[in-house]
DNA sequence: AGTGAAAAACAATGGCG
DNA sequence: CGCCATTGTTTTTCACT
């Protein structure tokens, strides 16, 4: 469902994706467009889901959010049964920003935010390892944080 | 500079790091508050910086991007001048989604995300390797992203 | 494809209970 | 904090090129 997207596009999207709150008007001073046609693409690119959403980036400082950690998990017996409730736990844990499946020897990649060190403690020793199907954890923690943007590279 | 929050910001920023393009009433309504009401905290709390701006979340998929990947970097020679370099460098690079320091063995997190293997395979042998500062280099693909929100676990 | 102007929706303020 | 009214912006639609 790859829409073509024009230059006009591309720039909308690069200019949305590093500000989302500048009006219609100020989108089309920078990508050299009216108002009128901004709206309009802007409507396609969100009909078409490549605008997935509009969020609001939060300061984790601000909010007593200290630690971020990026948790290795290796899973045992491969059974389905445990393999999918693991996933289902990752899902619905608010702390687990990211969790991907990855190539090479650990299975999960995590990526949680939590207040403190205590709490990540309680997260990796009370919800992550006694599931069943986890059979090991290797936690590395950030002491600093160059870059956390995560906006798409748009060629 | 924490600002005390009440029940009624926390939900707020729940709701608007969710959905940031819900109107002032319609947020009003999910939080039981008054359109104006949420109109004023959220401007207070867009100046106490705790909402640092919106943005636009874009589907990777649509755009082409299909290659998320793990890259552990470790510095060689740990002299200043070559890390700030690589920091610098790394900071200006748009494929480059987060970058951290971590605990462990590994210096440097890099998560980055790309059009496709090839993409990736330059971005590592052609823009990382031949830094000074780097000594090594180990990538992890990611085969399923399970979740990605970074959304913050607000308590 | 694009513009510009009118109409509709919305955000932001102030006053009052 | 709710409610209401007002004002100024902004988005969206429409007619037209």
């Amino acid at each position: 469902m790859s829409i073509a997207l024009d230059g006009y596009d591309v720039k909308l999207l690069a200019a949305l994706q590093e500000n989302a709150a500048l009006t219609n008007a100020e989108l089309g001073e920078v990508i050299n467009l009216s108002a009128s046609q901004v709206s309009r693409r802007r409507q396609k690119l969100e009909e078409t889901g490549i605008i997935r959403r509009y969020r609001a980036s939060l300061d984790p400082e601000s909010l007593g959010l200290t630690v971020t950690a990026f948790v290795g998990v290796t899973l045992g017996a491969h059974s389905k049964e445990n393999a999918r409730k693991f996933r289902n736990m990752v899902k619905a844990m608010p702390e687990v920003q990211e969790a991907h499946t990855l190539t090479g020897d650990v299975d999960y990649m995590l990526k949680i935010v939590v207040r403190d060190l205590k709490a990540l403690s309680h997260v990796i020793n009370d919800e992550l390892l006694p599931q069943e199907a986890v059979h090991n954890v290797r936690s590395s923690i950030a002491m600093d944080t160059l870059k956390d943007d995560n906006l798409l590279p748009l060629v």
